[in-house]
DNA sequence: CTGATTTCTTAAACCAGTTTATTTTTTTTC
DNA sequence: GAAAAAAAATAAACTGGTTTAAGAAATCAG
């Protein structure tokens, strides 16, 4: 388990002080989890947000007839949690799950405000990588809003081709808002396209 | 044009020292917008972020159809602009337009470097309310996931009474994802079950 | 290696929401 | 306050994606 990668990836957005970044490790929570695994659950308060340092997870909601929808995949060097009931302290919409075994570096709600008043700098390491997600899931939003499923699928294997090996095609369907069954059939004319060229 | 309604507004959720409201509003630019006035274009850099005094506004996307998305609507004590042309001083995906007369603070790039330099509480203050911005529009993508365009409908009125009467129906299918065909039928139906209860 | 489970594919019937076109109502403008 | 323009309603034909159901392929546990 290694820790440097929170402290490269933090490097890129601020400059830390040695005696920082011993304060923030001093802090944070290393743990492993095994795919399938939750590690958090939709209905408890979110304890902890994770950075990811390897393997895959998913945030997913639960909707009124059982139906799982995912919001967001995460891997390497990707932040994951419910970020509502984490900075809230209420019961979360969401649950996080591991699609791969994963290796996490974990901060607690309390922690965390407690290093926000340490190291003030880390309001703007936050406030720079929120702002990024907030950029994403507007993106994502316009996305929904204005293309078809094979749109959709051509631009998330496009931008993330990591994905399409590492997750079930299943769970892609379900991140871009459409059945497997669709997909499928996306793929289906795809391949026969692609190999007719 | 009545700046405190910012200032109200900051102290929500930081406490800033009279020299320091003094800095900010000395660096905020009041400003009136028609009805109909664009604030920002898609394509331009987005230069200023705003602050809702009085009237409405929305922010939206024309796809390669030339189709317009909604992505959001803003009224009094709301922010909007296109963060993602903001942050990173590059040409603007969606255009800022008026729906009603509106007076706007606004706060150019520049300053706000500036300010996050000279108040440094002001990052906690970005932070945390991209963090409640992030947190409603990953609210969005579930909803546009899991609910039909009735639900999503009945759904968007019951949380902005306001918005039915100030914005045009029109606007609402767009942000919502569907026909003003399709509303007009949600509301027929919706007001021949009213009348008969 | 093998049986069990999970994931993916196929296909036909179906439906939620779109498209197109016309009319009515409301708002704006001069 | 009349004419023009913008917004909302109606309705019928249509389509992109869902549902249901079954079989094939891949992965997993012992």
């Amino acid at each position: 388990m290694n820790n440097n990668a929170l402290l490269n990836y933090i490097s890129n957005h601020i400059n830390l002080t040695p005696e920082e970044e011993e304060l923030l490790l001093s802090k944070v929570r290393p743990r492993k989890f095994l795919k399938g695994q939750y590690v958090s659950q939709g209905g408890d308060i979110c304890k902890y947000i994770n950075f990811v340092i390897s393997g895959s997870l998913k945030s997913f909601h639960i909707d009124n007839e059982g139906n799982e929808h995912i919001l967001a995949f995460a891997i390497e060097d990707w932040w994951i949690g419910d970020l509502g009931s984490f900075a809230a302290q209420k019961p979360a919409d969401y649950s996080i799950q591991c699609i791969e075994n994963c290796e996490l570096a974990q901060l607690s709600y309390e922690d965390l405000q407690f290093l926000y008043t340490e190291i003030p700098q880390l309001e703007r390491f936050f406030r720079i990588i929120i702002q990024n997600a907030y950029v994403y899931f507007q993106r994502r939003i316009i996305d929904n809003l204005s293309l078809t499923a094979k749109e959709k699928y051509l631009n998330f294997i496009n931008q993330y081709p990591q994905f399409e090996q590492r997750v079930p095609q299943y769970m892609i369907a379900s991140y871009l808002g459409f059945t497997p069954e669709f997909l499928s059939k996306i793929r289906k004319e795809r391949s026969f396209k692609r190999s007719k060229s």
